[in-house]
DNA sequence: GAGTTTGAAACT
DNA sequence: CAGTTTCAAACTC
């Protein structure tokens, strides 16, 4: 271990202060044609090709991740992009520099598509390396070969050093685990977000490291970018990136997701790159496993979704959905909607309802959380800095270390550990941390397609609620309107997994969520009312005689909201999971049921104690209205299920909710 | 800029 | 797992 963490530092080492081989190239003629291409040529081809996966577009963290593995891999593959580039270069005649830089970009791709088989692969990869090696012309200009077969020859490449020179590579191979995961981008978002990241990372880089070289070529790649502004597909990526994230830049920033800053802002970042004064702004990381999360939840978006750029905190997934009607605005955007609706977001002062916009801006979260210092609009430097005093930057306390970055220089914190120069510290504690929480790096805020509840409601992440932070604030003063709470920090609304009281929260109050979730399973909950009324209609007529432990009358849906108005009106927490449950398929047929449906008729109280006796416990709500508004009924518990009775069983946030349902109505069975 | 408030993270 | 402490950001003055 000590051997290999000197190893890594040593690598890092040369790798950032002194010229690797891989700098010979770059001077190099051909390199210097390949920055000169087009990046949007070689987008669109990408582009047009579809050949990436949203999946691809997942971040490194920053941090040597404690999946050591999968960044192994990634970032070999990652890290040797150029280097086959300019393999396949030399190999083949400059006139086709293009394709092998499409090529190039196909390769990343590949490496990303294959991450998941990676993970789960790695092991095997020295292997695979051997055996390709020993196939010298596997791969070679073959921009069409599989994504193995583009892997293969990375990793052939790799473990021949014979072929180029390349201490430099093996070191790379050897030092895996600091390689960052760039993944290539699906489609032009993820350039973009890609072309942020290299942004941010060179920033950072250009803060922490002295790169000139590498400084040179970004300017350059940024300068294209900014070029095109208008094009999206900045094909930036197929540009430097990879010896921009080679070295002490792709360490100190392991730019996971990248949810940098917005296209707009791009060319001012582009132009701040290697700007030591921009160097405060190159913590745009997303955190590490959280950039897993955020990849899947790329993933699953569709192509209309846009990643916004910005300078996130981690976790935090900014996305728009290009077709909505509703402009997309920027983090500053909703922030001067915010500050306008709010002008005083002290006590009283809620925003009762957020605005349209700032509703729809759930759906594109554009993340409050931390960059008040860095990234009001105009400030240039978007992104913050720790200020930690005790914590050594080596506990989530720590922003940067939350995040999954290096501390730099415009941090004013104290006695910092979280430096490149005790990476083994930081890897060490980022460890321990995950071993605790696997959780702990990993998004904040989650979107709604891929908001993911431990309850593991599916009905849940259908709400047109959106973006949630994914543990949910414990807010108890602020309302949920300062940045206290992480969910308006985040820009998003507070949910039902939080346990704030009072919530105000202009993004989204919970009660607001709540009633999300209710009105979407209203529809449903009326259906299945409907044919359980069908049924129940259907078997009298029959003159059958319904089971004791079956409820003879489909309740109504107005029943349940009798039930719980009372509770409701007691400023309780309506049952989240109650509501959640209701209707759905997740309430099931306890034992107890029979009991219930034999007992006799109970006060609504008596009901209320009996039904939910945990959810007494939970937070009060802050209105009647966001559970029953307009008296609208709460979904009914029965979809699918005819029992009297049920209980519904979920966790949240480790809490566990044992509801059950309200019996029926006496059965009409005249046997009973 | 110092002091206070706040709530997450860490600890017990 | 709940209560307490620690911590640093957010906020106030």
């Amino acid at each position: 271990m000590e051997n290999s963490s000197q190893k890594k530092k040593k690598f890092s080492t040369s790798q950032i202060e002194t010229p690797t081989p891989k700098s010979k190239f770059e001077d190099s003629p051909v390199f210097n044609f390949i920055n000169n291409l087009s990046p949007i040529e070689s987008v669109r081809t990408i582009s047009t090709a579809h050949t990436f996966n949203s999946l691809s577009f997942t971040s490194p963290p920053v941090f040597t991740s404690p999946h050591p593995t999968l960044h192994r891999d990634s970032r070999f593959f990652r890290c040797h992009n150029s280097v086959d580039r300019f393999k396949a270069l030399e190999s083949l005649d400059v006139s086709i520099s293009k394709e092998v830089a499409v090529a190039d970009v196909d390769l990343n791709k590949d490496a990303t598509l294959e991450e998941e088989e990676e993970e789960e692969t790695s092991s095997e990869l020295p292997q695979i390396l051997k055996s390709h090696s020993q196939n010298p012309e596997h791969g070679e200009g073959d921009n069409d070969s599989s994504s193995q077969d583009v892997r293969v020859r990375f990793l052939k490449i790799l473990d021949a050093p014979e072929e180029n020179d390349t201490s430099g590579r093996r070191r790379l191979m050897s030092d895996s685990a600091e390689l960052l995961v760039f993944r290539s981008p699906n489609d032009s978002e993820a350039f973009q977000c890609l072309v942020d990241t290299i942004s941010s990372s060179e920033r950072r880089f250009c803060a922490g490291v002295k790169s000139t070289e590498q400084h040179d070529v970004t300017k350059d790649v940024q300068a294209k970018g900014s070029s095109n502004d208008s094009e999206p597909l900045v094909v930036v990526p197929n540009q430097p990136v990879p010896s921009l994230h080679r070295g002490s830049m792709r360490r100190r920033c392991l730019d996971f997701e990248v949810p940098g800053k917005r296209k707009k802002d791009i060319a001012d970042v582009q132009q701040t790159v290697c700007d030591n004064k921009a160097e405060s702004s190159s913590k745009y990381v997303a955190p590490g496993i959280g950039l897993h999360l955020n990849a899947i939840a790329l993933a699953s978006r569709d192509s209309k979704i846009n990643v916004i750029h910005e300078c996130s905190p981690p976790g935090e997934i900014q996305t728009s959905i290009s077709g909505s009607n509703t402009p997309v605005r920027s983090q500053d955007t909703v922030r001067e909607t915010l500050d306008q609706g709010e002008t005083e977001p002290g006590e009283g002062s809620a925003v009762e309802e957020a605005p349209k916009e700032l509703l729809f801006e759930e759906l594109n979260p554009g993340s409050l959380r931390k960059k008040p210092r860095f990234e009001q609009a105009g400030e240039g430097d978007s992104c913050k800095r720790c200020n930690c005093k005790k914590s050594k930057c080596l506990k989530l306390y720590c922003e940067c270390f939350a995040a999954g970055v290096y501390c730099i220089e415009p941090c004013s914190c104290v006695d910092c550990f979280n430096k490149p120069i005790h990476e083994d510290t930081v890897l060490a504690t980022r460890k321990q941390i995950e071993s605790r929480n696997p959780l702990a790096f990993a998004p904040k805020v989650i979107r709604n397609s891929d908001f993911i509840m431990d309850t593991s409601s599916d009905d849940v992440s259908k709400t047109p609620a959106s973006a949630r932070h994914k543990r949910g604030c414990n807010c108890k003063k602020s309302n949920c309107l300062k940045k206290y709470c992480e969910c308006f920090q985040s820009g998003v609304g507070c949910s039902v997994n939080c346990r704030c009281e009072g919530c105000k929260n202009a993004f989204g109050r919970k009660d607001a969520h709540l009633l999300a979730i209710m009105e979407s399973k209203q529809e449903e909950d009326h259906e299945a009312y409907e044919k359980r009324t069908a049924k129940v209609q259907e078997n009298k007529e029959a003159g059958q005689n319904l089971s004791s432990d079956q409820p003879s009358t489909p309740l109504p849906p107005y029943r349940h909201l009798v039930v719980h108005q009372p509770f409701l009106s007691k400023n309780r927490l309506p049952p989240t999971h109650f509501f959640l449950g209701a209707g759905s398929s997740s309430f099931k047929k306890p034992d107890s049921d029979l009991k219930n449906a034999k007992k006799p008729h109970k006060t609504v109280t008596e009901e209320k104690r009996e039904i939910m006796p945990e959810i007494l416990s939970n937070t009060p709500i802050t209105t009647i209205k966001a559970i029953s508004p307009n008296s609208k009924r709460v979904s009914p518990p029965q979809l699918g299920s005819s029992e009297s009775g049920s209980i519904l069983v979920k966790k949240s946030n480790g809490r566990k909710l044992i509801l059950r349902s309200i019996p029926a109505f006496p059965s009409l069975n005249p046997n009973q």
